[in-house]
Formats: structure tokens, sequence, C-alpha cells
DNA sequence: GCCGTTTTCGGCCCGACTGTTTTCAGTCG
């Protein structure tokens, strides 16, 4: 089993990669490459689904891994035996760590850090600041007062612009933002593009493709650096310009092109930057070159594609591939085998699995959430109450003799509606040693239980989860692996022996909607998955408003390559009945 | 330092914008 302790050492290895990475970019072009290999390798082992000593037995098991030659091989040989890397330790003899600090600031890279290192022997971003206050800056050569200013502002504005922004908030700006765009009289067609159309989780920055007579580009763009809701101009060219909101301070980028290029620009301005990398390989070794403009072949003199996404792909020989893809996951080798998945859409999903009334925590009475699901959601054919069990005392959870009292309500509602539309749920704690919080003559007599963990964060839960999955009235994990975005990380566990467990039992995993939860998150989402395991998607709606943020879920396990047959509410209540009694009657265990 | 239905050597995505230069290096996405 993988322990606390042995996780970490993924995280780790990968920090001192990434910081690697740094230090290679810091000592000049000569070494971007190797720069490149480590930042790379860093990246393998974050998504490596299970612990790096595991392929560690010799240096040939670690070289088959993607981005893992035998040098870093070595050197994860290395750590793991001793703790240390002799040639990280080196190169932080000659690099002072702080220093590397600063090439995070815009505008600051290895060039412009290494200059300021060796004439002025600045170490730190205190330093460059105390270096710019007492204009030593200004005496070099190549820095004019714009650069200086420039400096400055994003030293200022560095720590509060590079924050990174939840999903849900994003895309709520990113909308009202292409409104406006879309309103600028020049103005053709715009999208969203960048990490808000892939749904990441979470969004340093808003992209914004546009298009518009190539007479007009330029105003166009003065218009968009001058809307009322821009705080500051980073950078505005003759096709693109880059603005700072006024609140919250984040960073937008437009881009505008030909009508005629429009597809091929939103395929690069979507990216991931490692998809466009892999999309322009692949298109160099067809003797083609891609860009933002087009498809073109090898000498430029004509162009194959580039008014759609789709055509841009297919002129590759690829399927079109949905943004929520484009991580250079193993995609476009599925695209060229034409075995990408149908993702799952959300006028898929039949009901919500989990939410909360007045019973616990939730906002309003049972009443009110059926009916704003059946205003907002007509296609949903049911919705799962599911109060908290006892243990939840901050979340007013509810005892046996409670819940009989709100099945009642439910059922007057179901009757006032004329069908069974809502369901009886819970979700019970798992408690620290594994068991539940409710006995089991309730637990049976509920439609739906989830089971989830909401105390001891910090520790191995691997236990806990697969009690709970091991119990025959269970039907599925809630938020399984605990995290809050930006706030809390998923507590230590197995999730290999997890979703393995999940799967044998019959036990489904949620993947929770909420704005700061989005758990499973895509990558264990998908692990999951390939493991055998169905999964359900629910808002954990605390509000009848919250029912709406749906879509989040859907857009996570879109990321994660599910379909609709991965997702057990796309099926109707039989269905999900079905699956529930397939656990219980596969135990046949006495129950209490 | 990694990688290979062009390659075990010689590549490693590609173009816009900025500031400071008088033609381009540096940075970014």
């Amino acid at each position: 089993m993988i322990t606390p302790t042995d996780r970490q050492k993924n995280q780790q290895l990968a920090d001192i990669f990434l910081q690697m990475a740094k230090g290679y970019r810091y000592l000049g072009t000569q070494e971007r490459f190797r720069a490149i290999a480590y930042q790379q390798a860093a990246k393998t082992l974050l998504n490596l689904p299970d612990d790096i000593t595991k392929h560690a037995s010799d240096i040939a098991s670690l070289d088959k891994l993607r981005n893992i030659g035998e040098g870093i091989a070595q050197r994860i040989l290395e750590y793991l035996h001793t703790g240390h890397i002799h040639t990280w330790d080196e190169l932080r003899q000659t690099i002072p760590l702080k220093l590397l600090d600063i090439m995070d600031v815009q505008g600051m890279g290895p060039a412009t850090t290494r200059t300021l290192h060796q004439r002025l022997g600045i170490q730190d971003r205190t330093e460059l600041e105390t270096a710019i206050r007492s204009c030593a800056l200004a005496q070099l050569k190549g820095f004019g007062p714009k650069r200086i200013d420039n400096i400055r502002k994003a030293l200022k504005i560095d720590k509060e612009a590079r924050s990174r922004h939840l999903l849900d908030k994003a895309l709520d700006i990113g909308n009202r933002l292409l409104q406006l765009v879309r309103n600028i009289p020049a103005i053709q067609q715009a999208e969203i593009a960048g990490s808000l159309r892939r749904r990441k989780e979470t969004i340093g920055d808003i992209d914004i493709i546009a298009t518009c007579h190539p007479a007009k580009h330029r105003s166009a763009i003065q218009h968009f650096t001058r809307l009322p809701i821009v705080d500051q101009l980073i950078a505005g060219g003759d096709t693109k310009a880059s603005i700072l909101l006024e609140t919250p301070h984040i960073q937008a980028d437009l881009r505008i092109v030909d009508p005629s290029a429009f597809g091929s620009a939103l395929l690069y301005l979507t990216g991931s930057r490692e998809h466009n990398i892999r999309l322009r390989s692949l298109a160099r070794d067809n003797h083609r070159k891609i860009n933002e403009y087009g498809l073109y072949s090898d000498d430029g003199s004509q162009r194959l594609a580039g008014e759609t996404e789709t055509s841009v792909y297919h002129a590759l020989s690829l399927d079109y591939i949905e943004p929520e893809l484009r991580e250079d996951k193993g995609e476009i080798d599925l695209a060229k085998q034409h075995r990408l998945p149908r993702l799952i859409h959300a006028d898929d999903l039949l009901g919500d699995m989990q939410m909360h009334s007045n019973w616990s925590d939730g906002a309003t009475d049972i009443a009110s959430i059926a009916l704003h699901a059946r205003l907002t959601r007509p296609h949903y054919q049911y919705i799962v109450i599911t109060d908290h069990s006892p243990a939840a005392r901050i979340a007013h959870g509810i005892d046996s003799a409670d819940f009989r009292r709100q099945w009642k309500e439910i059922d007057k509602v179901n009757t006032d509606i004329g069908k069974t539309f809502v369901r009886k749920g819970v979700e019970v704690d798992i408690l620290p040693d594994g068991s539940l919080d409710l006995p089991d003559d309730i637990l049976q007599a509920f439609d739906w239980v989830t089971a989830s963990i909401h105390s001891g964060f910090a520790k191995d839960n691997t236990d806990r989860l697969l009690k709970a999955c091991h119990h025959p009235l269970v039907n599925c994990i809630g938020h399984p692996s605990g995290r809050l975005l930006m706030k809390r990380e998923p507590y230590p566990a197995d999730w290999t022996a997890f979703f393995h467990t999940a799967a044998q039992t019959g036990t489904a995993l949620e993947i929770n909607a909420q704005p700061d939860r989005l758990d499973l998150r895509d990558d264990l989402a998908r692990q999951a998955v390939a493991a055998g395991v169905r999964l359900t998607i629910s808002t954990d709606a605390h509000h009848p408003t919250q029912l709406s943020s749906i879509h989040l879920g859907v857009s996570q396990a879109r990321r994660a390559g599910c379909t609709s047959a991965h997702i057990l509410n796309t099926l109707t209540w039989d269905g999900i009945s079905r699956f529930r009694d397939a656990k219980a009657s596969h135990h046949a265990m006495p129950l209490g």
C-alpha cells in the first residue's frame, strides 16, 4: 500500500525536477532542451497513478515511463536511495534559489534575470525592488524607462494577478466578457478558448478568439482595451491584446484573426500547449506546417485547412477532439484510430444524486427543491435528497427518527407531483474506524446511500474507504478524495486499491460538482473508470440554485473521458435500483 | 535530457508583441 510518505515521493521528485528545469532555463538557451526534459519528467511523475517506487526496481523499468530516460532514471534512483540528487545540489551551489523565483514575475525571463544577477548582484525579489528604487537598473544597457516601469508593475500585481480562479467563477466572468466582445461593432464571431474552454478546474487567465474584417482588426482591439471593466492594459498590438480586469484582477487575452482562420486560431488558442506541440510535430512528420492561421504544405505554398477546427483535424487524418480531452494524454492516438469516446453530455443525465434540504444543512424545504429542479431541468426523472447523518454536527446531521419523519414529507411532495420524483437518500458519515454513522436497519430503507468522509483529512484513509465499499448497503462514496480546491489536498490513500475495491463490490464513486470540490478530479476519475468503477455526477446542492452547477461535474467527467455508459445517473431509476440490488444481493450478508 | 513508420544522431512548435535597438533578442502563450 502507498503510505503517505511514499506518495509524497512523486511530488517531491517532481518539485525538484521543476526547480532543476528552472535552473537550466536560467543557464541559457544552450540548456533549454535539458530544461524541457526535466519539466516533462516532472509532469510524468505528477500524472503517475501509482507510486514511483513501484517502477524503481532498476533503470530499465523507469526508462519505460514516458519522458524518463536513462539520465533522469538514474537521478530518481539516487534520490530514492540517498535522499539527494548530486546534479541538483551542484546546480544549487551556482544559482541562488531565490533568484529563480524572480523568473515567476511577468516579463522576467532567464536572460533578464541573469543580467541582473551578474551585473548588479541581485539575489531575490527584494533586492530587485531596491535596485529599481535606487535607479541602479536604469544604468544598465537595455533597461529603458518603459522596461523598468513594466517590471515595477509586474512585481506589484504579480501575486494577485497570477493567482488562479475556480472554474465556476472564471466561466461566469468569461461569459460576460465574451458578450462584451461580441458587442464590439466590427467583431463577427467570438468564442472562449484556452483552459476555460477545456474546463480545467482552476483558471489562470481568460482567452477569447474573435474574427473581423482585416481592415478593422486594429480598431476592434482598441475597442477591447478601452472596455470599462479594464483596470490595466498589459499589451496591445494589431491582432492581440492583454488586459487586466478591474475586479477580480484576472488577465484576459483577445486574439483577432480573419474568418478563414477561425478554426486554426481557436485550436491554437485552446491548447493545451502540450496538445499543440504534439499536433505541430505530427504535422511536421506529414510534411505539413501548422500555425494559428491554418494548416499548410511544407513550403507554405498551399493552404489545406483552417476555417474550422474539424477541417484542421481532418486534414491531419484525425477525428475531431473535444476541448476537454486536449491535454496530450493519448487523445491524439485515439483520434488517429477513430477510437475517441463519445463524451457524456449534460442532457444525458436523468437526475441528480446528492443534495441537502433544511432537514440538515440545506437552505430550503424539499418541495422548493423539487419545484426548482422540475422547472430548470425538465428532463430530470428523479432527484435524491441526501441529508447528513448525526456525526456531521456542523451540518446539522439528523438521526433515524428525523429521517423517518423526513420521508413522510418526501412522500407528500411526490403525491403532490403525481409520481416518485424525489428519492430518499442519505449522506452518511464514514466514522474514523470505517463504520457508518447510522444502523443498518435504517440504511436499508433508503433508496440511495452515499457514504462520505468528513473528518481525519491528514491521515491515510484507505482503510476507511475500503471498509465503506465492503458495506453492502453503501451505494456510493461521496467526494471520494476530500479535497477542496486551492485549500485542501486530497487525503492520502491508495487510490489503485480503492478503485479496485469499488469496482469489485459494485460501489459507485461520486464526481461532486461543487465548484471548490470537483471530486473525483479528472485524472482520478479516469483511473477509476479504467478500473471498472461506475461514477455518479451530483451537485451536492445546499440551495436549489446550486442544481445548475451540475455542468461543472459533467465537464470534469468529460475531461476524464467518460461516456454516458460510465455514469450511473444516465440510467432511469429502475436501472439505478438494479445497480443497488446487485450489490446487496451479492453480499447476502445478515443485516443488523 | 528525451526520442525515433524519416533518425541511436540531430532534432526538439511557432508566431506576436515589446522595448530598445537601428535589425533583433527576449518573453509569452
